[in-house]
DNA sequence: ATTGCTTTCTTTCAATGGCCAGCATGCTTT
DNA sequence: AAAGCATGCTGGCCATTGAAAGAAAGCAAT
């Protein structure tokens, strides 16, 4: 057997069942313990696996990401400007599609007194938000559950958004870089976000200003595909010479 | 058993039963009492538990994290009784469906103590509920969210639904009569239903007792689609015949 | 309150076994 | 032939666990 088909086989068993044990791949494969370790330092540096002692436990999330509990009250003034900002921008009566980021949680939250909303999201915890608005429509993408988050990702979820058409997308990345573009942490997110830009007419990009100059693992687009950029601060005149050349229209509030 | 697993199962006990017992738990995994108090002390440390003398509690702070308001559930002493038997009907590593109802809801708590289950729901408040089993599988459906409540309906979620094949659908309705079979109070919440018991192999209806004898809007099925019944007591003689005749084990908590 | 007994907790030490670093071997690539 | 990579092996290190002893907490009876 190649080592790398061992490595892909050990990154579906991890995907599969959720955890694997070092001392089984090393039998099951007939190789010796270092070297399942070895696969296992690979998965998790690609951010596949999160290694544990005895073995490894499926990371989609865990390992690049901080858990979401910790995400969710991490720069939490910036967001609420990031969503009052925001709020601004969405007409009454329109339809908008929002990811499972915990920033898009707080717009959910500033765009509760306008009137007549289409809401489509990924994010169990915007549809729980959400759920006393008798006047709007809430649709869910629906999919896979992401661990330790409330977010839908997966074939599922993006096959769901594909069939939508909106007026607004507002998402997040992990990170945003002038030469890379925006990027997040694990493929997942970012094919949920591809699927979620090309769904929307308008795209607005809400991120915090802790996420400039920052590059995650997975490229999600490029600047041509982002209209609005909203953040809590001003990133500089680097940035935004640079939207502006890009035809990308900065936001920020305070600073 | 790895280690990280244990400390996880005893977390997930803890939030069941809200008091966990060094004794009893060095028995269940077969390690030493200290093993035990070392897991509840990183359980402690991270916020999760509170060690008493001779085990340790559930931190209060725990529910203040749920992403939605908890709404007023009526008949909870049933429905937490239903659950417990129905956590008894379910195997380890099985895969389930759940609908939206509060039931559903009770049930799923109560099932959070078992390994590896796949978890197929329209329901938001489950998904939300089921956000820390990082060793599940959890799908939503998707759909439209159904006006003032957590559960995903429309055709969306029906075509979600029918695309999976589970061994366990255990679901709920708004009354049931030996004449009219299973009903609802609406054509939404009936076609989930509807899609939802043929999905699976083993249809389990959880209901309490309030249901019998009562007839709603909208029918979802007959005797021959259900398998198993659980209840919270004695529906009395009649209903046990009548399920004998019919192919359907019932089940009741007390009484 | 005090005393004595039992249970549980803490601390310490030792053992097991996974983990890591470095080196050697064999295979493939250049 | 040299370089690069995957793999196995060895010895030392460290995490986890269990055992034991003493401290502390609860309990019952006086």
């Amino acid at each position: 057997m190649l080592a790398i088909e061992r490595k892909q086989y050990i990154k579906d068993l991890l995907q599969k069942e959720k955890k694997v044990i070092v001392s089984d791949l090393a039998q099951q494969f007939d190789v010796t313990e270092e070297t399942v370790r070895r696969d296992l330092m690979k998965l998790e540096s690609e951010g596949f696996a999160r290694r544990i002692y005895g073995g490894a436990v499926a990371s989609e999330s865990e390992n690049v990401d901080l858990p979401y509990s910790v995400r969710k009250i991490s720069n939490v003034e910036q967001k609420r400007r990031i969503a009052e900002v925001s709020e601004g921008l969405i007409p009454e009566n329109s339809n908008i599609m929002l990811d499972g980021s915990s920033t898009a949680l707080f717009v959910v939250k500033a765009l509760k007194v306008k009137k007549n909303l289409t809401v489509i999201t990924n994010s169990a915890e915007i549809v729980c938000e959400l759920s006393d608005k008798v006047f709007w429509r809430v649709f869910a993408t629906g999919g896979l559950l992401k661990e330790g988050g409330y977010a839908f990702v997966g074939a599922r979820a993006i096959d769901s958004i594909k069939s939508f058409h909106v007026d607004y997308a507002i998402f997040s990345c992990k990170g945003i870089d002038r030469a890379n573009g925006l990027t997040d942490s694990n493929d997942n997110d970012a094919e949920v976000k591809k699927a979620i830009i090309s769904a929307a007419r308008t795209k607005i990009l809400a991120i915090d200003s802790t996420k400039f100059e920052r590059v995650s693992l997975v490229e999600i687009c490029g600047f041509g595909d982002v209209d609005v950029v909203v953040t809590d601060k001003n990133p500089g005149p680097e940035w935004a010479e640079f939207f502006e050349t890009n035809g990308v229209r900065l936001y920020y509030a305070g600073d």
